[in-house]
DNA sequence: GTGGACTCTCCCCCAAGGGGAGCGTTTAGA
DNA sequence: TCTAAACGCTCCCCTTGGGGGAGAGTCCAC
């Protein structure tokens, strides 16, 4: 039985930390002390709390470090790991998106925007939808994809889009529409129907990959504002140049389109 | 002038966040109305709140977005964002070190360690020493290596190591020490002489990069225990084999040394 | 048997927001 | 011009994963 100064020395946990994941029922130790309430911990413990230790090192909430341990089977319980590992990677993708905007922004330079003004016309398209977190967006968003490409195949009649809730962005949580446009849309899995609604956009073209992207929104909307307008209505992207045409990320081109209405 | 909501739409910032940094000062609207103490925002603070975004999207602390975006220089700024980013990358090797000791820890493989017991006598050598959070650790390390490389030179009679407080583990912050061993130990810069203590070791050898080198640890911890001894005093590690002596991380060979003592 | 190290619980604190209540303001349409 | 909906305000509490410290009890080696 070890005290857990102890056992904290052989962690490498904070003995706060480990009465803290007693208390959420994490890693309970061996032996409690019914009169004193000492906690003693046995050796055998000591992967276990590793575990936990390594699963919070990549900020896997305790929750559900609490789940992976009660998974019995190990096959199981690596699945799990992996899904957070992947979840790691989305994380690094947006890091490396916010370092390229970063950059973007912090270079002093002007680079006037080309913004133009389009009545879009409604339209039926195949579409998949969902309400979706910030985090997820990017699995989400492939995943869709690739089931739109699958549903519609060859019939295809133009450049995929989206169209994204403002609160997606601002709140971590929001509605979420990928589309391809067809001729005649099939209903299969999450692929359906949709009519896009018609709107009065401003339209620029993101050029490159899309970190950055947010950038160009910015500018966008400072077009928006200098030219009396006001922006009404989810996000529109086009993606006109994209990774189904080339695999150079330099040469995409994504449109933005921003619902505008005139102030006079 | 915008309104907070549109300011959002534009940014990408969520209403609550705007008046989170209004309240932080760090991004003031242009214009506060004094009777309905509503919030106007101009189109010229756009790039301000993306900047603010993309730091808070790579972890930047609300207190540093503040001190870099009040630096006037762009150059001492850049500066503060590159010093930012070198703590990301200190976080990426964290997190992959912890995804290959929760790799070697989810391998259902026993793998019996071999410790042996060691009377090491007290020695002089020249050290670096600080107090140091276990965040910047990394980099710490990395700089009082090359300090007291150039400092001994080719004076160097042994391995170099180090000795590591506890509390730098299980607190974010501990005391550290590396030093080299040499026969004079010179006195320059934050190099200085020092004796290392004697001390009665169980020591094992962990092979390979440093990445799962946690896992070790806690094999070498349960060995102690089970050989009835009781863990005192800092940890200490010996890099036997190291990148001084081989670019292939696979070939290093770390001793990793923990001060006993019997209980009885 | 005693002093110092260790441990206990309890309360407050942190960052960086989110949720919601209750109330005032703006604005578009009837 | 009126009115209702949308929008904005402040205030308070909640979250996660801990850290700091107080005050008191416990353990152990000398």
């Amino acid at each position: 039985m070890l005290t857990i100064g102890e056992f904290s020395r052989l962690t490498h946990l904070s003995v706060r930390t480990l009465r803290r994941y007693h208390e959420a029922a994490l890693l309970e130790p061996a032996v409690v002390d019914e009169t004193t309430g000492y906690r003693y911990y046995g050796v055998d413990q000591i992967p276990t709390a590793q575990v936990i230790h390594r699963l919070r090192e990549l900020d896997v909430p305790l929750s559900d470090v609490q789940r992976i341990l009660r998974t019995p089977d190990p096959g199981v319980r690596a699945a799990l790991v992996t899904d957070h590992l992947r979840r790691l990677e989305d994380a690094l993708d947006r890091t490396r998106a916010a370092v390229v905007s970063l950059r973007r922004l912090l270079r002093p330079d002007p680079a006037p925007i080309d913004v133009e003004l389009r009545a879009e016309p409604a339209r039926t398209v195949a579409a998949v939808e969902a309400v979706v977190g910030h985090r997820d967006m990017a699995t989400w968003f492939a995943g869709a994809m690739a089931e739109l490409e699958a549903a519609v195949g060859a019939a295809v009649t133009g450049p995929p889009g989206g169209i994204y809730d403002n609160a997606l962005f601002e709140q971590e949580r929001g509605h979420a529409l990928v589309y391809l446009p067809t001729a005649a849309p099939p209903r299969t899995g999450r692929v359906h129907p949709t009519v896009l609604p018609a709107a009065e956009l401003a339209v620029t073209t993101h050029v490159g990959e899309h970190d950055g992207i947010e950038v160009t929104y910015g500018e966008l909307g400072t077009w928006v504002v200098e030219n009396a307008m006001s922006v009404a209505g989810p996000v529109r992207e086009v993606y006109v140049v994209g990774p189904r045409d080339t695999s150079d990320p330099a040469a995409w081109r994504t449109e933005i389109g921003w619902p505008v209405f005139r102030v006079t």
